[in-house]
DNA sequence: CGTTCTGTTGACCACGTTCAATCAGTGTGG
DNA sequence: CCACACTGATTGAACGTGGTCAACAGAACG
């Protein structure tokens, strides 16, 4: 419940952006399935890349967003907060989410995002996202397609903390976050995955303290069932966690990667 | 935790169903916006319109959906549920919600669907549902903003179960149904709203036991917060509502309708 | 009327919170 | 290089919100 962001201008325009025909986000971006010979007008609705340091505030929820983005790399977190100081964390954002679409683009944000580690972002002007949109129809397929993935997300973490108890939860976040992670980056189990977060963003995510984390983290680590070291985690046994967290990959999956 | 449907039959097929073109319900509905000169080919993704009982089940949790459905009138529930019995209500849903979508259409469906009330549906079948949005950017970005609106009260369902007290969390509930309908029927505050839901219900929604729903209910009509009677809910003090559930309106509301 | 469903009330309990002290790791400056 | 500060993780004790279980009361409905 201290400050979790920090007002600062170090945020660097990239001289020269990824070009969006080169992309490799770009297969799991917005811009998936735009055909190649359209790749370089649409990639005239982007407006800049920037890179951001660690904690630095997209959007500050209730003000207004002048540009919607991509995430390019890096973790950010898309969180609600109450007039008491608690915080909840509604998704981590990883590599190809966009960020800051909501029904009404002119209304006030109903979120704040913030990055929790250095990151990379596309950034595209609100006031021409319904143009984008309306050129390009696979674009708002695209959207609403990414933005059903994001809903079931944000349904199973409803039902982890409407239902489940620490442990489940626990559980449920590490496969979810483990699952991501092996999408974009692949490699093998027994590598882990890179994982940034601390216990209090962790414990924002499920709807629990950083102290309960503690001690539920650490029943998870005596069953056998996952390992941290130097920022990584590793899912031990992912079948007795998938059995525990009553995780179906397939949910929460990006269609056509699983 | 008992049983929540009952399978069966009497799911009756309008011989003269609405015409898109003359349907009230369409203003709020998948095909807003779309111009009136394409309603009538639009209308021919329709495939039928159907009457169904109270307590029908439209979707089956890990089953495949043979359509989508828009709710034209009547109570649906969305709903995830764990091995134990124990149920989270996703989102209410009211007249002119469009039911089904998900990221992989394809896919085990990630939630379950039943009716509350009796009522009137517009079924789409599946198959055609990316030729639907292909052929008309406008339907696709209506849905892409449906969506997102479906996420915002996913969000602010997520912040009140993971961070917020019994009081707070009902109140909430109460505040978002009681908008969400008067949107739909308008009508004056003194009035009520239509109420159908059952303590459990409730209780499903917000994360709580129907006994606790009972003891927290009892505290907000004592108040002077709240009353209910005949199946209709009165909001006695808006402001005082909102100070405690700490709801913000334009977060939920239909974008051009508040 | 009986039956069934929904809501109410009470007693007890447990999961997770709160608060506080301590510890470990990591920079930072003298 | 060490002292110091700062952040995040750990541990313990006391507490409280909400769950569980069970009995009962009304309402709805055949």
């Amino acid at each position: 419940m201290a400050r979790h962001t920090e007002r600062n201008n170090i945020v660097h325009r990239c001289q020269q952006p990824t070009r969006c025909a080169e992309c490799e986000v770009r297969r799991r971006a917005l811009f998936r399935g735009v055909p190649e010979a359209q790749l370089n007008w649409m990639q005239e609705y982007r407006h800049a890349q920037f890179d951001t340091p660690a904690r630095h505030e997209l959007f500050r929820e209730g003000e207004t967003a002048e540009y919607l983005y991509t995430l390019h790399a890096g973790w950010a977190i898309i969180y609600k907060t109450v007039s008491n100081g608690k915080r909840q964390i509604m998704r981590f954002a990883l590599s190809g989410d966009f960020l800051g679409f909501q029904a009404d683009l002119a209304a006030r944000m109903g979120y704040g995002v913030t990055t929790l580690t250095p990151c990379r972002l596309c950034a595209f002007p609100r006031s021409r996202m319904s143009e984008m949109l309306e050129a390009n129809a696979r674009v708002a397929m695209r959207l609403a397609e990414m933005n059903a993935r994001y809903m079931a997300i944000c349904q199973t973490h409803l039902l982890c903390t409407g239902r489940k108890p620490a442990k489940e939860r626990l559980a449920f976040l590490f496969l979810e976050l483990h699952q991501r992670l092996r999408q974009l980056h692949g490699g093998d189990d027994s590598d882990g995955v890179e994982f940034p977060l601390a216990q209090e963003e962790i414990g924002d995510a499920i709807g629990l303290t950083n102290v309960h984390v503690s001690r539920t983290l650490q029943e998870l680590k005596q069953d056998g069932l996952v390992r941290m070291a130097g920022k990584r985690l590793y899912i031990l046994d992912q079948q007795r966690m998938r059995q525990l967290a009553e995780f179906d990959p397939s949910v929460i999956a990006e269609s056509g990667y699983i």
